[in-house]
DNA sequence: ACTACCCGCGAAACCGCTTTCACGAACCTC
DNA sequence: GAGGTTCGTGAAAGCGGTTTCGCGGGTAGT
């Protein structure tokens, strides 16, 4: 053997005075193994440093080790803090499990682009999808019977497992504490309508105006795409169409930033004239002035969720989609 | 063939009527083949709509495919969009050139962790480092010559390749700033001093106080560690120690923003009465008030740089360290 | 015309692990 | 004690490409 060079099963069985199989059995749990050949199998490995040649083994077994991580969307999308902190998340479990993540940043509109052919091509053994803009390519993998794991609910009521935070929760109980603390004419910034967390924000958000009795007025729901830039424009439109406008729900902490912003260069002070709440808990909800009072997700949670979720799918067992809660954190702004 | 599987070498061979080797030597690029018979070849693949099986050509040729991108961190890194953002330039670009990008999460002080033994054991065909705290593992792997690239200037002068951004230049470039507006006394919130990035842009302060005639007084210098609540506390020591303080450089926008928050509440307007710059311009020095007059670093671009560097490494080519440079933005706080 | 080379190509070995299959020994059963 | 199981094991056939090696034919040199 060169020295350089990593054993592989040839010198493992003669060292250990079995045949390859024997060692690849051990290797691979098989319990079938005599206890005394086994240990035999596991001095030899220990004694040579031996590890499996991953490469090898994929070839041979058709399992890869690899997960891929698809982010639907372009550069901008990781320039918001979250998804890499959920990636870091679903990095770690994966990683804890002996898998390996695969990082794909593109936009996967079609069927037929490379991130598509890549994932239908069998290199990954499954995929976690972040940011869908649309159910039609996981569920054509899904028809192929590759594993698969959304972040974030998927529009249609396909049965793929998914993991989210209770988006529905989280904005109703942000709502209602605009109310309870005293709010009369509560409007909405919401996110980018295309995504169905957006959706849930307001659905949560018209739920709690309709147990107070009343329904928000027209005008009160704005629809913005979770910029801060958006976050201005609409807190500028609320504010001419709503002058007596009492309580803001931005459904995310940016966008919560660009009200606070508007809001207080039109001379209204927060919370005293108007109350904000958003929705995230990012980092800039704590360094902001004032402090925003907010929806706090555990981001790294949803990350080890998805993650979790693949490997209970890959041993085979039945899986529930996960939705966790979220947590009301009051600061400043309301 | 089964109608669902992929075809092989196999099949293409028999429809185009070559050999396997020749079928190869045609997917490989190889010149030496008859264009007939090349494109008779080509003609077998698009027509069977034909894909290299990734792993089975690995496991042959010893080239995975795959690079790894190594964050010498834990979690608390990914939350910095920072490194999202550069993550995300990385895998552009590899992907654009048939590459993967496998993301590793993880501390890897030691040379004996899981991610030390994945990157020697040739799964993959590169490894480029982030937040790189010790060089012990690097240049351990670069004498095994796995192709290396550093984001962030290495702390030995080792010669593996790496890209960084003007650091020092920047620093300086604000700290002249400073002064061209007037400041007299000009104290400085150092980041994390054991990262190189850190230690150079106090460096380009202390290279602007130099060439002011003065040099910075005791207790001016203040080390932080990146994190907002550090900004706040050195802040807060420099205007115990220094009443007349009138300007701040800190080494990055989020400590800027914790320094801002310190003065403000101890009655010191920004800009009036103290002046304060910062770096990286991230989110927060555009959303925040003041907004942060700070030096931007453009951060898809040193991803992109870095992955560049691999592929050219990879191709065999003689490759320089790259240094991006960094341009003042005056916004409000400076 | 004869040896020397070069060129394009296919046969076959090989990369390192997994898995099927069949064999021999030990254990039952009646 | 003969026939039937069960169990542990190794030989060998893959997995799907890559690469070496050598062959046959064409070109060149003398």
């Amino acid at each position: 053997m060169v020295p350089g060079a990593r054993p592989t099963y040839a010198v493992i069985a003669k060292t250990a005075g079995v045949s390859e199989a024997t060692v690849s059995r051990v290797l691979n749990g098989d319990e079938s193994v005599h206890p005394e050949r086994a240990r035999r199998v596991q001095e030899a490995v220990e004694k040579l440093g031996y590890k499996k040649n991953r490469v090898a083994s994929a070839l041979a077994s058709g399992r890869t080790g690899l997960i891929a991580v698809v982010i639907d969307d372009d550069l901008s999308v990781f320039a918001d803090p979250f998804w890499g902190t959920v990636t870091s998340g679903v990095s770690r479990v994966l990683q804890e499990n002996g898998l390996h993540t695969v990082l794909m940043v593109s936009p996967v509109g079609s069927l037929e682009g490379g991130v598509s052919h890549y994932l239908k091509s069998g290199e990954v053994d499954g995929a976690i999808f972040f940011v869908l803009h649309s159910d039609a390519l996981v569920n054509d993998l899904k028809k192929r019977g590759l594993p698969l794991v959304i972040t974030g609910t998927p529009h249609s009521s396909t049965d793929i497992p998914f993991v989210d935070t209770d988006n529905f929760g989280g904005a109703y109980t942000a709502t209602k504490h605009l109310m309870s603390q005293g709010c009369k004419k509560v409007g909405i910034i919401t996110g980018d309508i295309g995504t169905t967390a957006a959706k849930q924000r307001l659905d949560g958000y018209l739920q709690a105006y309709r147990e107070s009795g009343h329904l928000p007025g027209k005008g009160l729901i704005c629809e913005g795409d979770y910029s801060f830039e958006s976050g201005k424009k609409h807190a500028q439109t609320l504010l001419e169409t709503h002058p007596d406008l009492d309580g803001i729900f931005a459904s995310n902490d940016l966008m919560a930033m660009g009200a606070i912003t508007v809001l207080e260069s039109a001379g209204k002070s927060v919370p005293t004239h108007v109350r904000v709440v958003g929705f995230d808990d990012a980092l800039i909800a704590q360094t902001s002035r004032p402090a925003l009072t907010t929806i706090r997700q555990d981001v790294v949670a949803l990350g080890e969720a998805a993650a979790t979720l693949m490997i209970a799918q890959l041993n085979g067992h039945e899986i529930e989609p996960i939705i966790l809660p979220t947590e009301l954190i009051i600061r400043e702004s309301a």
